[in-house]
DNA sequence: TCTGGGGTCCTAGGACCC
DNA sequence: TCTGGGGTCCTAGGACCC
């Protein structure tokens, strides 16, 4: 059988260059983007790393760099990120027809066949067409496996500076290439698997590798297995061309400060409830079942508590209206007075399409009438904006809100807020 | 090790059945 | 009443990923 070659391409501090492409001053200073709630670093440049700046590091812990060094911080910007991404995605697919979209800011392209060409001068054709039409760098990793094709693109990025592009199909000193790398530091292998194996002498993915496969299948499972399989040039994980269904879709935020009254956290699972359902319709999704969570802040001494119920629904739906007052309910359920509550979700599980239930959702008349209400709702917000059109459960004030203090604008998907091109 | 939000897959164990 | 063996389905929770 023919030898596969996978690449994987991997954009560079995703969140920190979106935000660096509206921001062309930035380049080469350092800059962060945090999570939800300016809670923690979740993307940095390499300036930024270079400081001292960690990942997961404490959003208010680092504000001190701003004086000190420079720093610039944005809060997360999601729909800019997601729109930059499928821009790079749709560059890729000029490059090679079978790309999988693997995160929002990976993707794995089957370049097998591809090997009459210098690869390392297709990965440099590859980033310079997309650092070109779409401002964000990227660096690729080639191999004859996923886990292998993962491996090298940590190299590109170690090597960022010179290269950008390592190819390891054919690599004559593959053993050395894999003693150097830590086995936790494999895709794959967390942190419970890597303790584990290190206790039984495993330390470097080399020597994975060279484990028995019986011995790894019988004391770990099928998914070190498969490490172990992959990292030996077995391919595994096929390049999955077209994306499978989606299973599962969910929503779920912390507060900006603790909420501790149920109409509160009413107010908030609504507008999580109400979101989802946005989001089910945007993606042609109908649910049968929702699971409505909240928690109390587990890295704190206050007492804890946690829950979530699971709620079946009579018919898969997508409709806000149905899904409110099951998810309310379940809230009422699953409160308890006297904590202080961190963070609440609704997700949707058991997914379907909704041209497959159809049939089924026009046996019921009220069925049909809350979905040309939905159509009607989410026309409005399209025009309008999404403040525009409110169901009352959701709250006026929110003062429980996830709060944002360096927000970027919505350059691409905003009018308003496009970026100006001066001549 | 540490504080986000959104996912996937695997496994153990209980319910239930013959 | 104790008690066999084998099967399926479902769910909760763990582990991992970006």
């Amino acid at each position: 059988m023919r030898q596969k070659i996978i690449a994987l391409v991997d954009a560079n501090a995703f969140f920190v260059s979106c935000e660096v492409v509206f921001n062309p001053a930035l380049a080469g200073k350092p800059v962060v983007v945090l999570s939800g709630n300016d809670a923690c670093v979740i993307s940095r440049s390499p300036e930024a790393k270079a400081i001292g700046i960690k990942m997961q590091a404490m959003g208010s812990a680092v504000k001190r760099y701003i004086h000190s060094h420079g720093l610039t911080i944005f809060s997360t910007n999601p729909p800019l990120y997601r729109d930059l991404s499928r821009r790079v995605m749709q560059t890729l697919s000029h490059f090679c027809p079978s790309v999988e979209v693997y995160s929002v800011d990976e993707a794995f392209l089957d370049l097998t066949g591809f090997g009459e060409r210098n690869l390392l001068d297709y990965g440099q054709q590859i980033r310079h067409t997309v650092k070109q039409w779409t401002g964000i760098p990227v660096s690729i990793g080639i191999a004859p496996t996923k886990t292998l094709a993962k491996i090298a693109n940590h190299m590109a990025k170690a090597r960022l500076s010179t290269e950008g592009v390592v190819d390891l199909t054919n690599e004559p000193r593959l053993d050395a290439v894999l003693s150097a790398v830590e086995v936790g530091d494999v895709w794959g292998i967390g942190r419970q698997t890597a303790d584990k194996l290190q206790s039984r002498g495993i330390r470097t993915v080399l020597q994975l590798r060279q484990a028995d496969p019986d011995w790894i299948r019988r004391k770990f499972n099928v998914i070190t297995l498969r490490t172990l399989l992959e990292l030996g040039g077995m391919s595994c994980l096929p390049v999955e061309k077209s994306a499978d269904a989606q299973k599962g879709m969910m929503v779920t935020r912390c507060f900006g400060r603790p909420v501790t009254a149920l109409a509160e956290m009413q107010e908030a699972v609504a507008t999580h409830t109400t979101r989802l359902a946005e989001k089910l319709r945007q993606e042609g999704l109908a649910t049968k079942m929702i699971l409505v969570s909240m928690r109390t802040n587990r890295f704190t001494d206050i007492p804890q508590y946690e829950a979530s119920r699971s709620v079946p629904l009579a018919a898969p739906t997508n409709s806000t209206d149905r899904l409110l007052p099951q998810a309310l309910q379940a809230t009422a359920a699953l409160f308890r007075p006297g904590f202080q509550y961190y963070k609440a979700g609704v997700s949707a599980s058991e997914l379907i399409e909704v041209n497959q239930v159809q049939i089924g959702l026009f046996d019921d008349p009220t069925s049909a009438k809350s979905q040309r209400l939905m159509q009607a709702v989410d026309s409005i917000k399209q025009k309008l904006g999404t403040g525009s059109i409110k169901y009352a459960a959701v709250g006026l004030k929110q003062e429980w809100r996830t709060r944002l203090s360096y927000p970027s604008k919505r350059y691409t998907t905003c009018w308003e807020e496009l970026p100006i091109a001066k001549a």
